[in-house]
DNA sequence: CGCATTTCTGTCGTGTTACGATGCGATTTG
DNA sequence: CAAATCGCATCGTAACACGACAGAAATGCG
């Protein structure tokens, strides 16, 4: 609801002066960085109840979700998951500890690491996944990108 | 160059068995959960350029962005943040040491806090917000919620 | 070919941060 | 008043991303 501040608490403000933000625009932003922030909280719990973290949890979707692929190398994971290479590298290896996914070497190009999902790690993604879906289509409204 | 997966799509599939998520869905997931991720990370980068951290200005941010005010209770700032209140306390007290916020108490309630601005806050505030609603209508279409 | 250079991944030590456990002053209630 | 409750804060701990660095494989060039 655009709630018009008739009697004006500190001055809400109502106009934009020039390019400046105006109350609203800053609660508008707020709302939203809330409405991410809850979301992250949701899938956070929710991972964490079995037994994994939210990092280990987009790394397994990130696998599932590669463009025409069910696995990815190192540095296509990094980029995917916005983190250094050799962070990605360190994620990836508490994950394999956990029997969630595990390194293949790439027959052409020595250098290479595919990673991919095991049987247990695809199994947790699907419940997982679906979970998030759920939640998704229930903040769809305040996960809104402000005007 | 390196890897050319000699191999052809592994069946992207098509249709949903019964509630399963399809390949599609999890990359559309995934593709959301990109989406986010990048918009965090400019935001990290963006404000770590003004020296301060990702946490501080979410902080400023549900300041500013209060419904009808322009401060708040740290218990207040918990929820908005989606933290335990001790948590919040010590991210307002890290914000504080810098000069971006400070407490004030309360003259009702004594146990109450209050958290505002500070001018150096609310200027870094002014100019963060707008990169931010800048990259925010750059993300618009890939920030939007899968269906 | 031989050797330097680049690319991809991994290791180590460090800094930040959120958390649980715990404590303290202020307020409300019996 | 005494006791329970509330709001905030402190301390030690664990997870995690990073910079710096290293090693193996591929590439480039004489």
């Amino acid at each position: 609801m655009t709630t018009r501040p008739d009697r004006s608490p500190p001055a809400d403000d109502a106009v934009a002066p020039d390019g400046a933000l105006t109350k609203q625009d800053f609660e508008a932003l707020a709302q939203f960085r809330f409405a991410i922030r809850r979301y992250l909280r949701f899938s956070e719990d929710t991972v964490r109840e079995h037994g994994l973290t939210p990092q280990q949890y987009q790394l397994m979707l990130a696998l599932k979700g590669f463009p025409h692929r069910e696995w990815a190398t190192v540095g296509e994971l990094a980029e995917q998951l916005q983190l250094r290479p050799h962070s990605a590298a360190e994620l990836i290896t508490r994950a394999q500890k956990q029997g969630l996914v595990q390194r293949g070497r790439d027959s052409n190009d020595g250098r290479v690491v595919r990673v991919e999902l095991t049987d247990a790690g695809e199994t947790l993604l699907a419940q997982l996944s679906r979970l998030h879906r759920t939640q998704l289509r229930h903040m769809r409204t305040a996960l809104s990108v402000p005007p």
